[in-house]
DNA sequence: CTATTATTTGAATAGTTGTTCAATTGTTTA
DNA sequence: TAAACAATTGAACAACTATTCAAATAATAG
């Protein structure tokens, strides 16, 4: 019961701070920030994605603080708000990395 | 270029990963596996859920190997697979304190 | 074997979400 | 001021997802 109730109201916020690390097009957008700020143009380039496709997403990111932005004349650069999203990203990886297969075929049952 | 090379074929398993953390109900299922194994009707009783709907995210869950389970009679009993996703839990929670209202109405404009 | 309790399953539905397209805003340069 | 470049916005559409409901499976007790 430690871990739990004195969650239980911030729930909802904690469930939505893991939806935007949820969609593979934002993670990658994150995972690009987490190395270097970046132009709307560069992060679309680099993931061969719309203009407008990124920006949504981007605002859908600032809108949850993830990341923060600066203008520089015609361009706006986006980075990591904090280092929260790094961490999570980091164990994150660990468990994809030292779970043999999460998703796909099973071949015969294993109950556990 | 560090995090992101690496991760990069892994991308997809790792926003599945954040996908089942996303949801509340799945999210408060987690938090509660990770004080105690519990029943699906102990689950559905705390999360006022029907059981179906508790047994469907279990499944999905057990899909994603981040919950095992086992029989005891007609009871099955699920718990957490690993350390993981307690962690991941516990890093989130620490961003959703640290950051004050991650959404909700703004009341003047704060570009950065 | 029948009844009861515990859980699972599949189909249907309602709600949510990511992308595209076209139009618009903001900034700099000629 | 007009043209060009960078990014944003809103509406519409397609794809996905969580829940419900009804029926099915699994294990035990009588």
């Amino acid at each position: 019961m430690l871990l739990f109730k004195n969650l239980r109201s911030r729930i909802p916020d904690l469930a939505d701070l893991f939806k935007h690390l949820s969609d593979p097009h934002r993670l990658q957008l994150l995972l690009l920030l987490a190395d270097n700020e970046s132009s709307v143009g560069g992060l679309a380039k680099e993931l061969n994605m719309t203009l407008s496709a990124v920006s949504h997403q981007l605002r859908q990111l600032k809108t949850a603080r993830l990341v923060s932005r600066r203008r520089a004349g015609k361009t706006i650069y986006y980075r990591l708000m904090d280092d929260h999203v790094r961490q999570l990203v980091v164990i994150g990886k660990e468990h994809v990395n030292e779970t043999p297969r999460p998703r796909g075929g099973m071949q015969y049952r294993t109950d556990e």
